[in-house]
DNA sequence: TATTATTATATAAAAATGTTATATAAATAG
DNA sequence: CTATTTATATAACATTTTTATATAATAATA
């Protein structure tokens, strides 16, 4: 058989940059396969149709925000950087950070089953070590600013011309004041 | 000139119908016409297209949440049975709640801008004079709230099979002493 | 090496949906 | 009573999605 030119990472990768420019329904057989110079056989074949190819650039948003957070994090001052990283993508790329709260949580019957799956366990430790504080509650901080700040990050990618940057970081750190307090005033 | 037989706002619910079912792109044409037994003709003499039309569902998504929030409010306990409101409805109304979220907020150029144009002005009124706060707190307490509310909304809208309304109820209620606290305490 | 089977891709037809043009008939205006 | 207007229907056209068929390049096998 000819040799495969066109892979499935190629195509959800070209419907991804549809996407991010433009949102989801920018998405199209025909300009995928202009992208990848190519006719449309190849995406029908690495997908069903163009709803699971749509979750699948979802996904891909995933993974491009795995790379964007770390990339924007201050290692000194890790754990709010990282709410920040958040808000610069809402309001950098925000059709990405769409697709990432669109993300279909599947097989989640609690905060704490949620919570798991959406964060790495390394974070809430780390938070314990910096704060000096009980590892529960190092987890109950950062779900509090994860949701937050995906709040915040939500009105902010659906908001033009958009607001200003340090009032959208002093914000986040008022919360952030806020939920800490909370721990250690108990 | 025949009777009218086909209004505008006929055509924006049976679209809202279809969308708060399966989402904006389950609207078709040929569907809201089969709902309202007629041809297509009365939908493009009332929308531009179907894009136009999708924004009038979405500003319709608003207007259904005017009704649904009151009706579900607690006159005892009216800021906190706010937030549950909106909660139950990203649970009970995962399409009507995205809808809402992505609503295209306009012209906003700050924090104040965006929490006038969102709010209420009574509603920050009753919070001061019943918590005895300050009006800016009141105002602060606010938007942290709704901040709040849309990021736990969004996450739930979007995870399946669900969370218990209880749990919620109860992170919801975290987060509402750690903001006034903050106030209280200052 | 020659032949067959497999399959990645192309081409093109079919199906679905969005949009526009024309036709019809019912109400209104004169 | 006639002419005009217009709400709707019908039907054509355009765009996009999806499926069917064809082709040719590679792999498998003899």
């Amino acid at each position: 058989m000819p040799k495969q030119k066109i892979t499935k990472e190629m195509v959800v990768e070209a419907a991804f940059m549809l996407a991010r420019e433009g949102g989801l329904n920018r998405i199209t057989v025909r300009d995928i396969a202009e992208k990848l110079s190519c006719s449309v056989q190849p995406i029908y074949s690495y997908c069903q149709n163009m709803d699971g190819l749509r979750k699948d650039v979802i996904k891909r948003s995933d993974s491009f925000i795995k790379e964007y957070i770390p990339a924007h994090i201050d290692k000194n001052d890790f754990f709010k950087s990282t709410g920040y990283a958040y808000i610069r993508l809402a309001v950098e790329e925000p059709n990405i950070f769409r697709m990432f709260v669109m993300n279909e949580r599947e097989n989640i019957h609690s905060l704490d089953e949620l919570y798991l799956s959406e964060t790495n366990p390394h974070v809430a430790e780390f938070i314990a070590d910096t704060l000096q504080i009980d590892i529960s509650d190092a987890r109950r901080l950062h779900m509090n600013m994860l949701t937050y700040t995906i709040g915040l990050g939500t009105i902010l990618a659906n908001t033009t011309p958009g607001i200003p940057m340090e009032e959208i970081e002093g914000q986040l750190e008022t919360a952030y004041q806020a939920f800490l307090k909370q721990i250690t005033d108990s």
